[in-house]
DNA sequence: CTAGGGTTAG
């Protein structure tokens, strides 16, 4: 026993882990007849060392699970682990109902591996069912597996129930911290994420690790928040956390996604520890959303000569430099070079082909694309094809675009709008009614957008038509001024297409009407002494309020950046950065 | 002893 013990040891040590010595243990516990010996623990880790091999030999333990007369809960386990783990998490969960149907006791190992798997496949109900599981067997009481629980809730959206967890553990520590602020900046709530970051360095309990600042950065990053992001970037240094590669990418990237890129590339430049594929990938995606196509292809080519090997991620950045920059020769050839370098497009790499194309006017070849790759699954390419011809005025392709996309089902009010405009257009104000009717009787949603802008330290966030805001009365009279400066600068040709396409008794109000323009309103009554404005926009901004942020930064002499969802837009002296977009 | 929190793309 000793002996094998000792085995074993060796077959797991410095992570080497040799399949002979896996055998000779197998052999031995069969001619010993110990491999049916419920209280064997060397048994369950051999299914164990299958059931996570790389090598796809899952099946193989499950084959030497079956043949146990009297499996043990670690048996169990051992074959779960191996599921979770697995490109079919699905099955785990299947796993663990076999589990409880029998009469098997499930440890907290077992709810552990079982939570696992619902967090890879977003299974919301067997999370409860294991929740309630874990509540009566008091194995909440251990921080692990609470922790585990309240990643699942969080990574299926069920934020509350995550707090909840958070709340109510017995033991916490730095994990369940790290979980629930990763969770709150990954849920749409990341100011809720900084907050929490805050109070955990004021209650010092536990001090913030590497893992805690990623949360934390990232949380930055959505909030376009670069005060506070700037705050932990200097405890980051102070403590040192700047030796490990990944906390210096979230850095990176928090800058970049705050629009300060000059910050991003010091960052990048100044590095301390080995770059890697990561940290090329992360900058070039930063000059490329900053619309500084050339550099973000420099930087591209900069890397294949440092010797890191491109991936997806890295075809992705460059493609949309490429978009951005309006280089569509380039992209192109950039595509069609994918496959030589052992990288497969994935759809975002057809996306992103669709849309420059598109954006170019070539939308025969755009749809030609479309057409070869999507299998009647995927809408974003269909999506992407009707934003193009709505560019181009190309009714006819719009159309077959829009009965793909209703085929498919889309509930998307965009989808509908866009074709809607595009009717709106060419006056043919039957066809509009037709769509807007089709909208009502699908019951189409409507999206709610909003925008942050942090001034002074402190963010705020605006929805569409937004009276919540404390000073909202004041950021209605800005706008009322900035429409009429507007008008009085001339620029009424200019607002009437921004006007376009609402309702009569809409009109009146429009230049209110969406998030951005609040945003920056706010801004202009805000930071007077300040030259330039930011405002962050979580999904992609609008025609009209293009036009009109170009005017007001014109208007008022200042420099607006707005950064939605696709890219930054920087608008100064009337033009904006990336002249190609609309 | 075995288990939990993590960077780019969306």
């Amino acid at each position: 026993m000793a002996n094998l013990n000792a085995l074993l040891q060796k077959c797991s040590s410095n992570g080497a882990v040799s399949h002979i010595h896996i055998k000779q243990l197998q052999a031995h516990l069969t001619t010993t007849g110990q491999f049916q010996s419920k209280l064997f623990p060397v048994r369950s880790k051999i299914i164990e060392f299958y059931a996570l091999s790389p090598l796809n030999e899952l099946a193989y333990a499950h084959a030497l699970f079956r043949q146990i007369n009297a499996p043990s809960t670690n048996d169990f386990n051992a074959v779960l682990r191996g599921l979770a783990h697995s490109s079919k998490p699905t099955n785990a969960v299947l796993w663990y109902r076999q589990m409880l149907r029998g009469s098997h006791r499930s440890d907290a190992l077992t709810c552990s591996f079982a939570l696992k798997a619902c967090a890879r496949v977003l299974a919301l109900f067997e999370t409860l069912q294991i929740h309630s599981h874990v509540l009566r067997h008091g194995f909440l009481a251990d921080a692990l597996l609470g922790t585990t629980l309240l990643d699942v809730y969080a990574k299926v959206g069920e934020i509350v129930s995550a707090k909840k967890v958070f709340d109510e553990m017995g033991v916490r520590d730095i994990a369940s911290w790290n979980a629930l602020i990763a969770g709150l900046a990954q849920g749409n709530l990341a100011s809720e994420a900084v907050d929490l970051f805050k109070r955990m360095k004021m209650e010092g309990v536990f001090k913030p690790n590497e893992v805690t600042v990623l949360g934390a950065l990232a949380a930055c990053g959505h909030l376009g928040a670069w005060k506070e992001g700037d705050k932990i970037h200097d405890y980051i240094r102070e403590e040192r956390l700047d030796m490990n590669v990944v906390v210096c990418n979230a850095v990176i990237d928090m800058y970049a996604k705050c629009g300060l890129l000059d910050k991003a590339f010091e960052v990048f430049d100044n590095i301390k520890c080995r770059k890697s594929l990561v940290t090329w990938n992360t900058m070039v995606m930063a000059f490329a959303v900053h619309g500084d196509g050339p550099r973000a292809l420099e930087l591209f080519e900069q890397m294949g000569r440092a010797g890191v090997k491109p991936d997806d991620v890295s075809y992705l950045a460059a493609l949309c430099a490429c978009n951005h920059a309006g280089l569509v020769d380039d992209g192109v050839r950039l595509f069609n070079s994918m496959a030589n370098c052992g990288v497969k497009p994935n759809m975002k790499h057809y996306g992103s082909v669709v849309d420059l194309l598109g954006r170019a006017g070539r939308l025969q070849e755009a749809c030609d694309i479309v057409k070869s790759v999507s299998m009647g699954t995927d809408m974003v390419l269909w999506q992407t094809l009707l934003g193009a011809c709505q560019l181009y005025g190309d009714v006819e392709m719009a159309e077959i675009a829009s009965r793909k996309l209703v085929e498919m089902g889309s509930n998307n009010c965009g989808d509908f709008v866009l074709l809607s405009n595009l009717y709106a257009a060419y006056e043919r104000w039957d066809d509009v009614g037709r769509v807007r009717k089709a909208m009502k009787n699908r019951d189409v949603k409507k999206v709610p957008g909003f925008s942050y802008i942090e001034v002074g330290g402190v963010i705020h966030k605006f929805f569409t038509s937004d009276k919540s805001h404390v000073k909202w009365r004041e950021i209605y009279e800005k706008l009322d001024e900035i429409m009429f400066k507007i008008k009085e600068y001339g620029y009424a040709a200019g607002t009437s297409c921004v006007l376009h396409d609402i309702g009569e008794e809409e009109k009146e109000n429009a230049l209110c009407y969406h998030s951005e323009k609040l945003a920056v309103a706010f801004g202009l009554i805000s930071t007077s002494e300040a030259t330039s404005i930011q405002v962050f926009k979580n999904l992609r901004i609008c025609r009209d309020c293009h036009d009109v942020i170009k005017l007001i930064a014109k208007v008022y002499n200042r420099e607006i950046i707005v950064r939605d969802r696709v890219r930054f837009h920087r608008f100064k002296d009337g033009a904006c950065s990336c002249k190609d977009y609309w």
